[in-house]
DNA sequence: ATTAAAATATGATTTTTATCATGTTTTTAA
DNA sequence: TTAAAAACATGATAAAAATCATATTTTAAT
């Protein structure tokens, strides 16, 4: 099993705060899994007793609103930590986690890891940090959600996958999501999310390589109104 | 000027992990002020030095968005710390706080506070724990916004105000709050909150006593669909 | 390879909500 | 106290989005 000292992913989460002891204290008791597309991390109500690591791959968080309809909170990517919360609060997840891809992961049990939050803390102060740019984003998602059209919530759904989880190759966004997602992230129906998308595509601000999506036309897609 | 060790409003917010000797110091070196309705206490974009205790009153936290509309993300009320994101990153404030009563706060100063954050653990993972409290809060408002009607959203609100901010002897809403608030927690125009809320009050559901509204039925203020 | 199921697409219609218009009431300030 | 401004109210209309219906295409399973 790979050692969390020698791991990179690290690197791009809280875990990089701590010493190498302290990370192969953690390294000892990890679990490692492999998670494939579609599959179940946790569910909305479930107990979490510690984190996870995501070495590799994406997974969408969603909370079932009253009307029997998914809506995705948040996408977690590679080198970020999943299930913050559960180190803080012994509450129930909020969320469920449904891989998008397959997955590399590993769970440190919150026994564990706690020890580190209450002696280092600039551990802590990491996660503090993280939370706080969380809830930074969530405040602009709600004012987006109150205030925008669906038209700007998907252009701007684009834009954010684009930035934030970058391209392939041909320039194709990296994250493949299906339709129905779409709408799940911007709070619409299904077949809105599908006809807005086939307007872009007529309009030239989207292509479309198989099932990947390219940004033709990024200024186009920040000035929809 | 008062003195944060013998305050009783400490009790309800993350200085209460703060130990006697850290209180006195910080009691030096806090400011005591008096903000009048209305008043804005910090502007979007503004850069925090500090930490915000409120001693008494409310107010709302907004965001303008691009259509020139504010936004109400969070109602902030005494007992609350306000700020606390500023103790964390030193970027700018990304909401506007104003006064939506008379309120007394006093400003705490960055630097004084910063130590206790680096010293104190159980005061970190306090506010850490406000912090995944207002996480887990705003992202089941990012679900309401995006899944719910402006009639549900608006039932809701009123309920949240009734449990969270109490209510007068006679039964009404604590917070006094303009038709264009409600449009500005909902995320509506004005002209709607204001029908919803009349067709509320033809239905039953609630009664106004001058501004003041009360709720009549709560439970079918839930089943609103 | 063939069939069933899922995902995508698009039209027609209805519902929801925003906008515009205008009037009334309440509050504020001179 | 009175005029002006702000807040509240309501109707008419327009725009946005949901829903329902029905194809078509793609994917998955036998």
């Amino acid at each position: 099993m790979s050692k969390c000292e020698q791991c990179i992913i690290r690197q791009f989460n809280s875990l990089k705060t701590l010493t190498k002891e302290e990370l192969i204290r953690i390294s000892g008791c990890k679990t490692s899994k492999t998670i494939k597309k579609g599959e179940v991390i946790f569910e909305e109500g479930e107990s979490l007793n510690g984190v996870y690591c995501i070495k590799d791959g994406i997974c969408k968080l969603t909370k079932l609103s009253a009307n029997g309809k998914d809506q995705i909170v948040k996408l977690v990517v590679k080198g970020d930590l999943l299930g913050q919360r559960s180190l803080v609060s012994s509450e129930r997840t909020n969320l469920r986690a449904t891989a998008l891809n397959d997955m590399e992961i590993c769970f440190i049990p919150k026994s564990e890891i706690i020890t580190d939050l209450q002696k280092n803390n600039n551990f802590t102060m990491d996660v503090l940090k993280h939370m706080a740019d969380d809830l930074k984003i969530a405040d602009d998602v709600i004012v987006n959600m109150a205030q925008k059209s669906v038209r700007q919530r998907l252009a701007e759904a684009l834009i954010n996958i684009h930035d934030n989880f970058g391209t392939n190759s041909d320039g194709t966004l990296s994250v493949l999501l299906s339709r129905e997602d779409f709408a799940s992230i911007v709070g619409t129906a299904t077949e809105s999310a599908i006809r807005v998308l086939s307007q872009f595509k007529k309009g030239g601000l989207i292509s479309t390589v198989g099932k990947y999506i390219k940004i033709e036309d990024l200024e186009g897609l920040k000035r929809i109104e």
